[in-house]
DNA sequence: AATATAATCGAAATCGGTTTCGTAAACAAA
DNA sequence: TTTGTTTACGAAACCGATTTCGATTATATT
């Protein structure tokens, strides 16, 4: 590996003005920079990353952390946060970031999330996906490393969330537009956003002058395919079945129309079905299913923005960014005939 | 943060003694390090791992090249590379090294991937989904740096690959046992693994007294849902129907089950369709997709094994690793009556 | 010609560790 | 007591950069 002393000796200067010439210093005379310059392209130079992450306090680098406990979908192969991540990388890398996975293991020794920032010294942290509440996690969030957060809200935290109120909001009037009375919301388990979620269904009905009541809130889990299938048989043998169900994400809905296919019921003769997020399974499966798009890119690229201007700017601050959501209409839900 | 400096002060020794005892040397007596660990502990010291990487020359710092320019699906949100990707984490993980993700950016400044290696000192790179014949990924593969490919064959460097011949030849002489003679593939863009697939179709035809013709291979693309539907389209369109249709992987037979049905026809009366890879998707559309499953987990978890025996051992001798695939039967294949 | 100013450069400290090698003290063997 | 061994520790060099500050030289000003 090829060095600024390497250069230097090449060269015939110190090692002080290899480095000013390659960041631009103005004490530096033109000749001196250019023979400088083309030696290290000649000899293939690279700076070494860690070292200057040792002089200069910044890595490039931000921690990633995206994990699942409570799902049987682990980050990476988690459709809805994959896609979020793919986008934040995207804006990241253009800003000369790079992305590294927080894991709980270092070299040969065990540490706790937040020991392992301090020992790569990301310049910030993402976190999604995650069991909010974990012990780990919030030490972090209390930690002074720069933080974005999605679809979570701490007290003293950036973070970055659909408006999913006004997607259970919309999804829920579409519904009782279409007559449906007696609708089902299989959610998925507490948290920040389901209980918003609860909310907008709720405030939905009743401001449609509907009633609801416990029967219409079942508590599912996000990207679980077997609870899922479960609740969705104890909905559909209940005795007054409802007409229409809403399932925690397309995912599950996915599977939820498997299960009501199987108690040989057609989607939306007989029950009308939606999902959220709006994945791209939700178009593929027949019949294409109702859903609300989450838009993953610019979920992303708002974390990126926030996250890095924490980064650059030092001001930890709580700023908030809600990101819209839209009604995607598939063929799954057709007006009830009461 | 706190350095080795800060514990030697507090303790009363060199930092010469402090990073001793923090790394297990004999030369240090039992007290001495006990107080040293104990202060280490209490300011709550965690090592730089800059400076660390600085004099060991290891970063335990892996770098991950998962991209794709030909398809729609980039590196996270593509299925199939995705879930190789976790199980490559989470081996790697568990034995101590972080993944860092590589880019054309570094700073503020455009780089190469071997730029980027080099600035950031990887221990080893880990390539897949890649246009595999991109002039800075060759440099990469001509470089010294540790390297796993996945899906692609070099001459130098180790690779992990699914049994690509098993499965294609598995899939063909299932639906020849079907009694299909007429089977179209539409097989993704020319590659090291397409064309071993492509060899076990047009040699399990042989194989079986069927005379290939060149209407039986169509040119698709890997996971590129418009391609295909068009490729799909063409060939329902024939005079002479085929009775089965096989596409590269179950993402694009997902949209071709699609395009199958606009065409009003039945899936498995009318053709029979397979696809490659055993996503999930396979199982969650209707009817179930007859798929060759390829062990991600395994395929993970080898490559894992692989890179960081090179990195480890320095022996960075070739080898191949071959992983099994397995036919998983779904509904969407039936005996044609000719 | 004397002085002021600007243009270049490098010595040295620093970032936070690791590791070699020399030495002093403690102990054992003679 | 002398010699020989351990045991325990630290000074100092090193990894590969950055950056301050002083010094030298060249140029401009009067």
């Amino acid at each position: 590996m090829v060095t600024i002393y390497d250069i230097a000796k090449k060269v015939g200067c110190s090692s002080a003005t290899v480095s000013k010439a390659l960041n631009n210093y103005p004490d530096v005379n033109h000749k001196t920079r250019n023979r400088i310059l083309s030696f290290a392209k000649e000899m293939g130079y690279s700076p070494n990353a860690q070292a200057q992450a040792l002089t200069k306090k910044k890595t490039w680098n931000i921690g990633v952390l995206f994990e699942v406990e409570a799902t049987n979908k682990t980050g990476l192969t988690h459709y809805f946060f994959a896609q979020i991540l793919e986008s934040f990388k995207a804006y990241t890398e253009e800003k000369g970031y790079d992305l590294t996975f927080l894991s709980k293991k270092a070299g040969n020794d065990n540490v706790s999330f937040l020991q392992h920032v301090r020992r790569r010294h990301f310049d910030g942290v993402i976190i999604a996906n995650f069991d909010y509440e974990n012990e780990e996690i919030l030490e972090l969030i209390h930690s002074n490393v720069p933080i974005v957060v999605i679809d979570y809200n701490y007290d003293t935290v950036s973070s970055i969330l659909s408006d999913n109120y006004e997607g259970l909001k919309l999804l829920t009037q579409y519904l009782i537009d279409l007559n449906h009375r007696d609708i089902v919301y299989i959610h998925g388990q507490h948290s920040y956003v389901t209980d918003i979620r609860i909310d907008a269904f709720v405030d939905t009905l009743t401001e449609n002058g509907i009633v609801a009541t416990k029967e219409q809130l079942l508590e599912g889990l996000y990207y679980d395919k077997d609870v899922t299938y479960q609740k969705t048989l104890e909905v559909l043998q209940r005795a007054n079945r409802p007409t229409a169900i809403i399932f925690s994400d397309d995912y599950v809905a996915a599977w939820g129309v498997r299960a009501i296919g199987k108690m040989g019921l057609r989607i939306p003769e007989d029950v009308s079905v939606a999902g959220f997020d709006g994945l791209e399974i939700a178009e593929m499966i027949t019949p294409r299913i109702t859903t609300v798009r989450q838009n993953t890119e610019l979920i992303g690229i708002q974390a990126a923005k926030r996250l890095i201007d924490i980064i650059e700017t030092k001001n930890h601050s709580k700023i908030d960014v809600h990101v819209g959501v839209e009604l995607v209409k598939g063929k799954s839900c057709k007006k009830h005939e009461g």
